[in-house]
DNA sequence: CGTAGGCATGGGT
DNA sequence: GACCCATGCCTAC
């Protein structure tokens, strides 16, 4: 504690010292005094009651001279000496005075050290204080006891002329009893006791620490049941950051009567959720208020179990997904562990007996790592006590001990509203239920984590009443795939939707900033899957968005500024034309519409919406399905779902695509039976054809033999070929630019990708080369493709098929495809570009567990159609769905070939804004260099870990093609 | 391959 | 810049 200088009173040594402890102070063992270090004269009685100065509680007067003096606070040069008799002496007049014959008006000025004080004749005037550990009796000036809890910005205390009792230690006033009492004979089983603290240990060390605490000049008062709640909330709030900064504040005695007022004094103060200066303990000035136990007196109450012992509050901790995690390991904070818990000297540490709010024994080893040259302690084996209380990340555990035993106790408080969601509440989430979207919004907190998701919710959910932009959700850097693994993982996870009830920086501390990093292991992935996947369902690109596309491990990645919005579900069905249509259902009158399957329809849709059928852009318009069909088309449609989903996302690429077709032609009757049964069985046979589906090669009839097209056509497929090609063309000429910018870093990068890569690839390729770009760097797969007579529509970079022809033979001049040529290519069937290619299946090359398995040339074309049309679509299989496919991650910069659009709403280990993803291009002859094997590994991990949650199949289709 | 233990890492304070 | 601590990550089992 720094004190101020001050000079002894010895006037024979007159000596200056710092005032600290130990710098010409010390504080004399077995009293309160202070010591000169030069002389050793006992000087002041201790103090901390700088808090008062300039106040006129902050003075009391010399009864002999009259002469206002300090309270004695150590900042003060006006001192009354406590004499070894009992008595005070005016340092002024020096005349000794007895000991009440002083206005006292700071309480802590009147400690004497290991000595009652007598307070006979003047019980009206005087509260009583137990001391608990010898047993006297204090009586303590009503003033003092006002001056005490002045510090807490109280001023109005009861009048105990009136109420008191002073042959007691209690009063009562109101009906409500109140007692005076130190933390030690606190008994939080007494109705309506107070716990009022004053500081008056005869313990010195207990007071040593009391006076070192923090050097906050109002934290030094060991008040810790009454308390620092109190300040914080009558202190404003700049107080406040200067407590928290560890700076010293001096509190003004507000008017609050916040806990003996009359505002209040019907209010029990049992309820009072209040953070408690921590008990005492080796070095817990160092305590972070976030760490102090916030226990109310009903839970200590609980904890102490009726019994008369003392119940003092330690610390507290919101866990955080690793301490209520399966690994049983509670990280405890250092200070508290050190301050609390036995000190130990090994790593291995020791076990410890904790009691549980249930009075149930629980034994953890108590234990640290060595962590930079410090500590991590660590309680261990807590899971079955957690599991035991139900705790989750979030929840708040809290660390008491019972005195004189000694024994610890661990209490829980379960975090407000943390109420698991039902898988129904989850449902709703994902159904865009809106009801229960503004549910939860109401409940979700403001804070960078969950605002982004907020917005995208509230604006989709209530788009009239969503004042937020929903691109805020990124601005500070935070990716959708943070806000969305948060939402899910608390939803998954059950875990509270914080309420708003904590101003926002404090939950942000608390609870998203490390929420961020909340772990959804396997298990909770499992159960994600189910329900994450239906949420996935349901976004859409942002309209109108413009995608900056990035590449990263050959993967590409469409980043938006804005995040996806929630769509509603719909229904694609097809026409027995070979044509798709998507059917919604209007909120109002909850008719089914049909609309383009390239629709982007948000969560809330009705009639008046449906901008592509005037005449059924009314509520009142009839039903274009007959209710027959409609049922027919829903009773398929959630067979289909559930079948999938009982199928764990790998169920055969057929079953969709059938059933779908089932559903087509249940929705279309009979008359298209036969041609629906033809898509769906070519479907079958060839699953980049599926239904629903609007990419380039979806949209054409299978296997080529759709009606040709003229160079002039502009027809679905034409188009989209058309806006492909100019994208193709705009992109390169970006990249042409920016690499003439930074060729030489290229230079570095290529390099280091093609170590990465080069020891199989067999053209040589690096990796994630755009095809227009490789075309430059000699290596044009068009080009290639043409040389053969075929192109690839979907060229991918790495193709280096097993022809090997893809090697860098100069090929400079023949970036350009013609139209024509790409839509020959594009009705080109896949069994025959397989065979053209030497190639027999795609599966065959590929490992079961690769990483990469939906990375077949039908899901880029997929990807790309997404992204010339700016946009995406869902079906009810999620088969399009915008986002990764299973098992592609991204991993590393890399050069920047054409796009995909697919929202990632997995977690990435860094918080890029990249919501796009793009399977990895022809993984069958991807090399698998061994080099890059720990790469892979951990790839796979992290997929393993994180991916899993959004891994379902979106391509239903596994690439089998026999 | 899964899990647990122990240390490392890095974001936050 | 140091420290804390949530969690990543490697290794052994």
């Amino acid at each position: 504690m720094g004190l101020a200088s001050r000079s002894c009173v010895n006037a024979e040594c007159g000596a200056t010292a710092a005032g600290e402890w130990g710098k010409g102070w010390a504080l004399r063992s077995g009293g309160f005094a202070n010591l000169c270090g030069n002389c050793g004269m006992a000087y002041e009685k201790f103090i901390f009651c700088d808090l008062f100065h300039g106040k006129e509680s902050g003075w009391r007067e010399c009864s002999s001279c009259g002469k206002r003096l300090h309270c004695g606070c150590v900042a003060s040069r006006s001192l009354i000496v406590l004499l070894d008799n009992g008595g005070v002496q005016c340092v002024n007049c020096a005349k000794n005075s007895d000991l009440n014959s002083v206005r006292f008006s700071c309480i802590l000025c009147m400690i004497h050290a290991g000595r009652s004080i007598d307070c006979k004749g003047q019980s009206s005037m005087l509260l009583v204080h137990r001391d608990n550990l010898n047993g006297s009796y204090k009586h303590i000036k009503r003033e003092e006891v006002m001056l005490s809890v002045g510090d807490l910005g109280i001023t109005s205390f009861p009048d105990i002329n009136q109420v008191g009792n002073s042959s007691s230690q209690t009063w009562r006033r109101d009906d409500r009893k109140y007692v005076v009492t130190d933390k030690r004979s606190f008994n939080p089983t007494n109705p309506g006791c107070l716990g009022i603290s004053l500081g008056t240990s005869s313990n010195p060390a207990h007071m040593a620490d009391a006076c070192d605490y923090g050097g906050n000049s109002h934290l030094s008062l060991p008040m810790s049941n009454l308390g620092a709640e109190g300040r914080e909330q009558t202190r404003s709030q700049s107080a406040l950051q200067q407590v928290q900064k560890g700076q010293q504040v001096h509190p003004k005695p507000l008017k609050s009567s916040l806990l003996f007022g009359s505002e209040t004094s019907k209010e029990s103060i049992s309820n009072m959720r209040v953070a408690r200066p921590p008990g005492e303990g080796r070095g817990r000035n160092h305590l972070l208020p976030r760490y102090w136990p916030r226990i109310t007196d009903q839970e200590l109450k609980q904890i102490s179990g009726g019994s008369n012992s003392t119940i003092v509050p330690l610390f507290e901790k919101v866990l955080s997904a690793s301490d209520a995690g399966r690994i049983g390991r509670l990280v405890l904070p250092k200070a508290c562990a050190e301050a609390y818990f036995p000190p130990i000297s090994q790593p291995e540490g020791l076990p410890l007996r904790i009691q549980d709010s249930k009075g149930k024994d629980w034994i953890f080893q108590f234990r640290f790592w060595p962590n930079n040259n410090s500590r991590m302690y660590v309680l261990e084996g807590v899971t079955p006590c957690i599991q035991s209380m139900q705790l989750q990340a979030g929840d708040t555990v809290t660390f008491s001990r019972i005195d004189p035993e000694g024994k610890l106790v661990m209490g829980f408080r379960k975090a407000i509203n943390s109420v698991p969601l039902q898988d129904s509440q989850i449902s709703a989430i994902a159904n865009g239920n809106e009801s229960f979207l503004s549910g939860v919004i109401e409940s979700l907190p403001i804070v960078s984590c969950y605002s982004g998701l907020l917005q995208s919710l509230e604006a989709t959910a209530c788009p009239q009443s969503s004042g937020l932009p929903a691109h805020r959700i990124l601005a500070d850097g935070v990716s959708i795939c943070l806000v969305s693994d948060n939402l899910a993982s608390r939803l998954i996870q059950g875990l509270p939707l914080q309420p708003l009830l904590v101003p926002e920086k404090k939950r942000s501390r608390n609870i998203s900033s490390k929420s961020k990093r909340l772990h959804i292991d396997s298990e909770d992935a499992l159960e994600l899957k189910l329900t994450w996947e239906d949420a996935q369902d349901l976004l859409r690109a942002p309209p109108n968005a413009i995608p900056s596309i990035v590449v990263i491990e050959d993967h590409e990645f469409e980043e938006y500024e804005e995040p996806p919005v929630l769509g509603k579900k719909t229904i694609f069905t097809i026409r027995a034309s070979g044509g798709n249509d998507q059917w919604v259902q209007c909120d109002h009158c909850h008719k089914w519409r049909r609309l383009p399957a390239d629709a982007i329809v948000l969560s809330k849709w009705v009639c008046t919406d449906n901008a592509w059928d005037p005449k059924r852009s009314s509520c009142s318009a009839p039903d274009e399905m007959g209710e027959k069909e409609i049922q027919n088309l829903l009773q398929l449609n959630a067979e289909l779902k559930k079948r999938k989903l009982s199928t764990g996302y790998t169920q055969p690429a057929e079953e969709p695509a059938g059933l779908e077709a089932l559903a087509t032609l249940a929705v279309l009757g009979n008359e298209a039976t036969q041609a629906a049964l033809s898509v769906a069985t070519a479907t079958t046979k060839h699953p980049r054809h599926r239904p629903g589906c609007s990419c380039i090669v979806c949209i054409q009839p299978p296997s080529g033999k759709g009606p040709k097209h003229k160079p002039t056509c502009t027809c679905n497929v034409c188009m989209t070929v058309r806006r492909r090609f100019k994208t193709l063309m705009m992109r390169k000429k970006k990249r042409q630019s920016e690499q003439e910018a930074g060729a030489h870093k290229k230079l570095l990068s290529d390099k280091d990708d093609a170590e990465l890569g080069s020891s199989s690839k067999a053209g040589g390729l690096p990796s994630g080369t755009d095809p227009l770009e490789a075309s430059e760097s000699g290596y044009n797969p068009v080009a290639a493709d043409m040389g053969t007579g075929q192109i690839d529509l979907n060229c991918r970079p790495e193709r280096g098929d097993g022809g090997g022809d893809s090697g860098g033979g100069g090929r400079a001049g023949q970036t350009h495809m013609s139209m024509m040529t790409l839509l020959k290519v594009a009705n080109l069937p896949l069994e025959m570009y397989l065979k053209q290619n030497g190639l027999t299946s795609l599966v065959s090359e590929q490992p079961a567990s690769s990483s990469s398995h939906a990375a077949v040339p039908w899901a880029v074309a997929e990807s790309e159609e997404g992204t010339a049309e700016g946009g995406h679509q869902a079906t009810t299989t999620g088969r399009t769905a915008p986002w990764p496919t299973k098992g592609t991650l991204p991993w590393g910069p890399s050069p920047d070939p054409p796009s995909s659009s697919s929202f990632i709403l997995g977690r990435l280990q860094t918080p890029l804004r990249l919501q796009d993803q793009q399977p990895s291009p022809n993984p069958i002859h991807r090399p698998k260099p061994v080099h890059i094997d720990a790469r892979k590994k951990r790839i796979d991990r992290l997929l393993s870990k994180r991916f899993a949650l959004f891994s379902f199949t979106i391509a239903s289709p596994s690439p089998s093609i026999h």
